[in-house]
RNA sequence: GGCCCGUUGGUCAAGCGGUUAAGACACCGCCCUUUCACGGCGGAGACAUGGGUUCGAUUCCCGUACGGGUCACCA
């Protein structure tokens, strides 16, 4: 009995591997293509960090021509979750990330290096498997999960390093015969890798993001095939990352010291290994602490919260730009129209150290990238989100030529107004606009400087009688609350109210102030004349009525 | 604990042996013919620490501290 009947005892059925290297050839791209791609457990939950890594590999392929695929890792079937495919389909969806290749829903998929699903991958991974195990590199280990436990105490105990390697490794040195007795007897086993490494030398290593990095060779004999047939992670990716032809792996650093193993397994396996990327992780400040944001302590680590909150996509993909290239700043200062996608990003300008999630700064990007929209675009967004989450504010949003007047509100010129950061925003920033919400609420009245009851009747009375008509444009408009101003014994100019504060009561400002209070309940609202257009005269005086009440 | 990696203002970060150590968000002040926002101008605020190497170290080397990652039949 040799290698190749132990082999042939374990996986029977198996194809010969050059079987799959025909099948998926090398790609044909041009020169310095780049092919990653995105590969989630679908555990029900797509991570801030899972759309970054996404966004990176996104760009990157689209700015060398090359590809990018969404395959789904779902080798551990106690962790899977109904609709998982579904639901990071769905999140790169949300977020305008298209791949060009992989799983589109539950079942279906596109291109021609798949199946993009593991699970279905089963009779590939094994036919490697084989392989192994035909070349003397991967051999049945009986030992059960209390026998590696046993050995790990001994390791703890003893002080050295865990695990199953050398010595330890103990169903690494029986004979062909002994497994195929055990096999035959019906024990159970799991196929592990047979490491040739050592712990005392060391290999080098360049990583695309991190740089030279220098570690021990791999010595562990880990598993390749699970008791269920489905390979482990590190298995999966060397076959599948080579027969998909992948050039950049692109995932989080918390791979990095796993990269011996993976380099040991595409050279075991005959594979040329891909580059290697490893991203820094978001972190996010926890009593002075930093930490991975996480998804039982942080809603903002779930994509799903960004959705909810009305951020919108496009603030959140440059706020990750951010935090990838921070020149991407710059050149968006210098390019505030152009769209990100014009943006070259550059993997060896990624830091090597997990930024701090900085959600003032998101909500920064945020209003930027609504002050950039037109109206009848936010009008389409806020009632896009409002739809799924408020329907207050959607029944504000009915009449929609009002509601584009509304949103219209010094937007459009050169400096637009940011004052909308997330669409959940909307509401209490129009409220105001809209007699029903203005009445339901009882209004304040915070009057400032001015605030005598009598006073503020005669300067409303007055301003309605004398001072005010709808079809004044906006210098004439200003002119008459000076005149108001003037004629109250208020300043007509704040400097001249500054210069000489002891001949007036109070300036222009303050009497603007309280028409502004009496119009609209607040002290700070956008441009007063283009609310008093958009309200018209009648609606004016009922408020100016309530407000003298 | 072993092995990796990191440490520039509150946060994100330029820098790559000689700089007044950029810029952005946040903060403060002033200006922008009435508020707020926007915009403009200005301000405060940083190279973790101890040794080297060097004419000179934020930059290079070693130690220390602190932080992060990893050590599964999970990815």
């Amino acid at each position: 009995m040799n290698y190749k009947d132990l082999a042939n005892l374990i996986f029977p059925d198996a194809k010969e591997i050059s079987y799959y290297e025909e099948k998926y050839p090398e790609r044909n791209l041009k020169e310095g293509a780049m092919v990653t791609r995105f590969a989630p457990s679908p555990t029900g939950f797509v991570h801030i960090g899972g759309l970054y890594q996404s966004l990176i590999a996104r760009k990157l392929t689209a700015q060398t021509e090359g590809v990018f695929f969404l395959r789904v890792e779902d080798t551990d079937q106690k962790r899977e979750v109904e609709n998982g495919i579904t639901g990071i389909v769905n999140a790169l969806k949300d977020f305008v990330i298209v791949p060009d290749e992989g799983m589109i829903s539950e079942n279906e998929e596109k291109g021609n290096y798949g199946p993009y699903k593991q699970s279905l991958r089963k009779e590939i991974y094994q036919a490697y498997a084989k392989y192994l195990i035909e070349q003397g590199k991967a051999y049945p280990c009986f030992c059960t999960p209390e026998e590696i436990e046993g050995i790990r105490a001994k390791q703890e105990v003893a002080k050295i390093r865990p695990g199953y390697y050398g010595v330890w490794a103990k169903c690494r040195n029986h004979t062909v015969e002994e497994m195929a007795e055990k096999i035959k007897k019906g024990d159970s086993y799991i196929i592990r890798f047979k490491s040739s490494g050592r712990e005392d030398r060391k290999i080098k290593h360049h990583d695309v993001i991190k740089g030279n990095v220098d570690f021990p060779e791999n010595d562990q004999d880990i598993v390749i095939i699970k008791a269920d047939g489905l390979p482990t992670y590190h298995f999966a990716h060397a076959i599948d990352d080579h027969l998909m032809r992948t050039t950049h792996v692109i995932r989080g650093d918390e791979w990095l010291s796993s990269v011996p193993l993976h380099l040991q397994l595409f050279h075991e396996l005959g594979f040329k290994a891909p580059k290697y990327a490893h991203i820094a992780p978001i972190m996010k400040n926890d009593n002075g602490n930093k930490r991975k944001l996480s998804k039982r302590k942080d809603a903002e680590a779930a994509v799903s919260y960004y959705e909810e909150e009305g951020i919108p996509a496009e603030a959140v993909k440059e706020y990750l730009l951010n935090i990838a290239n921070s020149n991407f700043e710059n050149w968006r200062r210098a390019n505030p129209d152009k769209s990100m996608d014009e943006f070259e990003l550059q993997l060896n300008k990624m830091s090597v150290s997990g930024a701090l999630f900085d959600m003032v700064k998101l909500l920064d990007v945020g209003k930027t990238v609504i002050s950039r929209m037109c109206a009848e675009k936010v009008y389409e967004e806020a009632l896009n989100w409002a739809q799924k989450h408020d329907e207050e504010l959607v029944k504000m949003l009915e009449d929609k030529e009002y509601a584009l007047k509304v949103f219209g509100i010094e937007r459009g010129n050169k400096k637009p107004r940011k004052d909308i950061s997330k669409w959940s925003e909307v509401k209490q920033n129009i409220e105001y606009m809209y007699d029903e919400e203005f009445y339901e609420k009882p209004q304040e009245y915070s009057y400032q400087v001015i605030h005598h009851k009598e006073e503020i009747k005669k300067i409303l009375t007055l301003y309605l009688e004398k001072y005010y008509d709808d079809s004044y444009d906006k210098q004439t408009w200003f002119d008459n609350i000076k005149e108001l101003a003037g004629e109250m014994g208020y300043a007509k100019e704040v400097k001249e109210f500054k210069a000489n504060p002891d001949q007036y009561k109070a300036h222009v400002g303050d009497v603007s102030t309280v028409l502004r209070v009496a119009l609209t309940g607040r002290t700070n609202t956008p441009d007063m004349y283009e609310i008093m257009q958009i309200l018209g005269k009648d609606r004016i005086a009922k408020r100016f009525e309530t407000a003298m009440k």
